[in-house]
DNA sequence: TTTATAATTAACGTTTACGTAAACTATATG
DNA sequence: CATATAGTTTACGTAAACGTTAATTATAAA
């Protein structure tokens, strides 16, 4: 008994269905250079937690509207070549570039969230103004 | 002396400066029916405050990775017919839904956050293990 | 009033992020 | 082992969000 990748690993449509995306999706992120999962004999991907982990965090970014570019950017290349030390330290000058950034977001999110809080106190306003005036006519056409 | 329109009006370049986009961007949202502008004698678009306002919240949308066709939804198309109750308690029904989404966001953010900050220290190390290899090879070789 | 800028419409081009179909191979299952 | 199911590559298709001419008209400046 070895123990080689003891770790449960994944065909490319269980990571597809758990993380809710298609499978063209998923080959499409490593056609990018974001993900590098592993190969059976038969030449099929196969995925260890840490990928999907990787996924996640892919689809995280995703959800915040960085580009796949801004996404590989912060989070690295494939782990292809995560050795050398210019490369880690352009990773870490992007990754306080990026934290930054989040700070940014996070301010603009209370912003947002103000500017939509407004419109609807306008628009409930508006909205009372119209109902009186139909409960008015209506009063008057039950006169 | 009348009174028409003493508010300060801006061309559309002025516009786009103002608020770093293209001209071509600004009229792009327009033909989506997210902004209206008036227009001069000689058929140019003028923009008011309200419009430029309006951009802003646009694109503050759009920094969050809403689609132009949500921020539409979002904040409402055109001031065309925001007169009608039913188009009010759309507009309102969906501020509700964006707020909570955006609710989400900021938990993701945070996540994000702490993903980028993880993956940062893990660089760190790294980073530390490889000088200590270099200063070791260096003091070998200085022997 | 001429002329340099700026704006307008129309239409085709481009990038990003996948969708979809075809033709083929691997793997699982009765 | 036959065959259904799943996975692989290749390649063309597509929607969103503008970019980029081009041809034409307005406006501002000298």
């Amino acid at each position: 008994m070895s123990d080689e990748k003891n770790v449960h690993t994944f065909t490319i449509s269980q990571i597809a269905d758990e993380l809710d995306i298609s499978t063209r999706t998923i080959r499409f992120y490593e056609e990018k250079g974001l993900i590098k999962p592993g190969r059976t004999a038969g030449n099929q991907r196969i995925y260890t937690p840490r990928n999907k982990a990787r996924l996640k965090l892919i689809l995280r970014g995703k959800r915040f509207g960085f580009s796949l570019d801004e996404i590989s950017e912060m989070i690295g290349m494939a782990d292809t070549d995560m050795d050398e030390l210019a490369q880690i330290e352009k990773s870490l000058y992007f990754g306080e570039a990026k934290l930054k950034e989040i700070q940014d977001r996070k301010k603009e999110l209370s912003l947002l969230e103000q500017d939509i809080l407004a419109t609807r106190k306008k628009l409930l306003q508006r909205f009372r103004e119209l109902k009186h005036t139909a409960t008015t006519n209506n009063k008057k056409e039950n006169m």
